[in-house]
DNA sequence: TAGCGAGTTCAAGTTCGCTTGAAGTCGCCT
DNA sequence: AGGCGACTTCAAGCGAACTTGAACTCGCTA
């Protein structure tokens, strides 16, 4: 019957992609999206913009900062085809952050398996809790998981 | 020459960890190490408290959250020995949470990787950005990240 | 025993990723 | 034309994980 629309208002927007209003215009306001305004000043949607909420949200459950996020979103720029090259190194960017961080989870899950059992946090012996400092080096500071 | 030290002042636990004495004192707050005092009032760590910021690092790299963590770390309580039973019941927790994450990542990392060079923040054929809700399923809330 | 680097507490500040609230305006349906 | 739900901005608040600063005390060394 209604045709499909291609202009969302932020609650429409909001709704389809599965967030709040609120965190709809924290993103724009951040320059992870962007919109046209009424000639009464409400912010209308391109539906493009579903599909880089979906990414950006993809993102985020990687555990990529907004940041980083819209350093890449804005590299590919506010244009609709965005140069090839870009984003084909913004992806390298991603797969190798991924990578790093699927190792360090796998690293830590097979240590806590070989631990099962042993007691070790009040023994000795463990080498999840002995490390040889490789874990202090790759987590120093205040919750960076990634990143530089 | 100097014997082996079992007990640390902040500084030095702070030191050897490879944390600023204020995440030591922090972490102490928040219940995830314990000390005795001096008869001055000062903090002095067992070594053992060593191995247990090594954990709580390690598994902060993770991305697992300090409550988390001290929610497990006061199941396996202050005392020596900790039961058997409670560690492998934390581990269990532990490792299902890291290979949820694991899947994640890597799922997110396919994806982009078949994405190179589609300039699918503007085309329509991507399955990253069209996933059939699967993303939006995963990572709905705020920086849920895992957790229940 | 004096000095001073390291320790103490407590309150406030910082960043991230939003949410909430107040005070007011828009736009669509009847 | 009126009504009311959805929109607007701006400022403040929140929770996590710490850091910073002020004001003061400890404890080891010379």
């Amino acid at each position: 019957m209604t045709l499909k629309k291609l202009e969302l208002s932020v609650g429409e927007l909001a709704q389809r992609a599965g967030i709040a209003p609120s965190a709809v215009r924290f993103y724009e306001d951040q320059g992870l999206i962007f919109s046209r305004r009424t000639s009464g000043n409400q912010r209308r949607y391109h539906r493009a913009m579903l599909r880089r909420v979906a990414f950006i949200r993809a993102s985020q459950t990687a555990g990529i900062p907004l940041a980083v996020i819209a350093d890449v979103l804005s590299e590919l720029g506010d244009h609709e085809s965005p140069p090839k090259s870009m984003w084909e190194a913004a992806s390298k960017r991603w797969i190798d952050d991924l990578n790093n961080r699927i190792a360090l989870l796998e690293n830590m899950r097979d240590m806590i398996g070989s631990c099962v059992g042993c007691g070790c946090l009040s023994l000795g012996e463990c080498h999840l809790l002995n490390p040889g400092d490789e874990m202090n080096k790759l987590g120093p500071g205040p919750r960076r998981l990634m990143r530089d």
